[in-house]
DNA sequence: ACTATTTCCTGGATGC
DNA sequence: TGCATCCAGGAAATAG
């Protein structure tokens, strides 16, 4: 489950595949369309152009396209791709088998395709200009802003991290593991937590998320990056899945309770 | 304006 | 072995 960590990999290891190659052709499957807009309007808009840049900005992977015939290199629209819960972005030999649920295929200039695959269908593909994911960046935010945000807030700190409105790229497996190590449990109402809790829960997440990005994110299910590499976080996992087990701090039996239908893990001694 | 709940979707795990 | 059921969860939609 690609969250920020995961999406960043991925779009640094894109970055560096396929900047600068050329969109030849493009294959967008039928189905129930992952499409925000029509097949027509996106395949026009991906056609031909020229792939600057590849960044992340929340959860979304976000591709800077231009003008592949002239010298410039003045962006025009984006492609805009979410992985939801499943998604793949793919660098493959042409040649390679085409995986069940591929629904999307970019012809590149260098010869190679780049592949959207998305089993569960969660994922969101889009074209648009100047997007920003609506939240804040969580790496970037100051300990100030990150306060303001749940001020005066009733809803439990664990629903708060994963609004995607208030922060943007925070999802379940970061929350969990942010909020350990802050001390918090994630059923705290959000208006509830002290400064002195927020100022830890603020230094917290940008630490684990930092870490998370440094070991190449969590390779849970079936995420792998650009390369089909796996991430190596899993293994610093203190409480997301360990649910039964000891906290690895204080020995207290991990708990699992559903907070906004979600599994949220957390250890009852150490977190307030 | 918020908050809580439901829905989408498939594959893997579990149970009888 | 085979079939049914449950569960995973990001975000939009819906309801309160």
């Amino acid at each position: 489950m690609p969250e920020l960590p995961e999406v960043e990999t991925i779009a640094r290891g894109l970055a560096r595949r396929v900047s600068g190659d050329v969109i030849e052709s493009v294959w967008l499957g039928s189905k129930p369309e992952p499409l925000k807009s029509s097949a027509a309007d996106m395949e026009a808009a991906l056609n031909a152009k020229k792939i600057l840049n590849v960044r992340r900005s929340g959860k979304h992977i976000v591709f800077d396209l231009g003008e592949s015939g002239t010298s410039g290199d003045s962006a025009s629209a984006q492609w805009i791709v979410h992985l939801g819960m499943t998604g793949q972005l793919l660098v493959c030999p042409p040649a390679s088998e085409v995986a069940k649920h591929t629904h999307a295929v970019l012809r590149l200039a260098s010869g190679r395709e780049l592949r959207f695959v998305d089993p569960r269908r969660f994922g969101r593909l889009a074209i648009l200009e100047n997007f920003t994911a609506p939240g804040l960046e969580p790496l970037t935010i100051s300990a100030t802003d990150f306060a303001n945000l749940f001020r005066d807030r009733k809803t439990p700190i664990k629903s708060a991290l994963l609004n995607q409105k208030l922060l943007s790229g925070v999802g379940n497996i970061y929350a969990d593991e942010a909020l350990h190590r802050a001390g918090v449990r994630p059923g705290r109402r959000a208006a509830t937590l002290t400064s002195e809790q927020l100022r830890r829960l603020h230094k917290r997440l940008k630490q684990v998320l930092k870490e998370a990005i440094r070991l190449g994110g969590s390779s849970i299910s079936d995420y792998v990056d650009a390369d089909g590499e796996e991430g190596f976080f899993q293994i610093k996992h203190r409480v997301y899945g360990r649910t039964g087990r000891p906290c690895g701090k204080c020995g207290t039996t991990i708990k699992r309770v559903v907070i906004a239908g979600r599994s949220s893990h957390y250890c009852p001694k150490c977190q307030k």
